[in-house]
DNA sequence: GTAGCTGAGTTCGAAAATCGAACGCAAGGG
DNA sequence: CCCTTGCGTTCGATTTTCGAACTCAGCTAC
């Protein structure tokens, strides 16, 4: 099976897994989700090749995880690339990822921006939760039932 | 730029996202979580290719994040690839993607397989929580101040 | 009106990553 | 011995990515 076929996989963890997996991608929503919306900002800041840029761009705006959005700048219409509703639902992911950044790969290490809740300032942290009771989960908490 | 250089970056977001956004290392993670734990397993139930299986197997083994065991079959020594603690604190990650794939990527579809509980049977969720007043946050509850 | 600037891509040859198939090798079994 | 198994390594072909140049549309200045 070649990489792209787990785009069409019966799973909800591969298909995540295979899109999100790709080159850039991930650096991509990070920059995003920091504020960066237009194309030249992307090119500048992650300094990726602009076909390859075009091209991620293009697959999450299908995927709709972005829209191209028009404003308006000294009169000139332009487009700017937003998050959905379903990109704005990557944010665990992204928050995932950082949580265990910040615990394994930077011990003593400032943190290049710092993130906290509007309301009370505190700080920002993902976890595994138990739809039941509530308890936070760890991998050897959850059984897993195969079905293939 | 180049991409690999991101591994070195000084952000606690950037260095994760490049190390798992490599082609195959999320799928790869996957199939781990789900108990696969031999090179002839992971090449057969991925169909990735043997020199980059290796390739990834190692990256993830010089990050600590697997480490090889060796254990005893018909009297001979082999080795098996197993999540470090550090791997094993990667699940917040992937139960992300899960969860993500389960709202968005599969509306009306039977999961492959099925995650509960041990304890109390309930379902699994990723969610990043305040570590101050410990409500549920989403993209837009939390402020960021960027250093770079 | 025409020359230049800017944002947003597209094109294309070179370099790197991935693929698949064959090969290597060590340990046991027959 | 020769065969099998698990675990890689090697190598030539294909696919991705890279980087630099090119395109194009819509202003802005002259």
């Amino acid at each position: 099976m070649p990489y792209s076929n787990f785009a069409s996989m019966p799973c909800t963890l591969s298909r995540p897994a295979a899109l999100l997996g790709e080159r850039w991608t991930l650096l991509l929503l990070r920059q995003i989700f920091l504020g960066t919306r237009r194309f030249e900002d992307f090119q500048a800041t992650m300094d990726i090749s602009r076909s390859v840029l075009t091209d991620r761009l293009n697959v999450l705006l299908q995927e709709n995880v972005l829209k191209r959005v028009p404003y308006s700048e000294d009169g000139r219409t332009r487009h700017e690339y937003r998050l959905t509703e379903k990109g704005r639902d990557l944010y665990p992911v992204l928050m995932a990822l950082r949580t265990w950044g910040e615990k394994w790969m930077a011990p003593d290490e400032e943190e290049s921006f710092h993130l906290h809740h509007r309301d009370c300032g505190g700080g920002v942290r993902a976890k595994v939760e138990c739809t039941g009771c509530g308890a936070e989960l760890s991998a050897r908490d959850v059984e897993v039932t195969a079905r293939q």
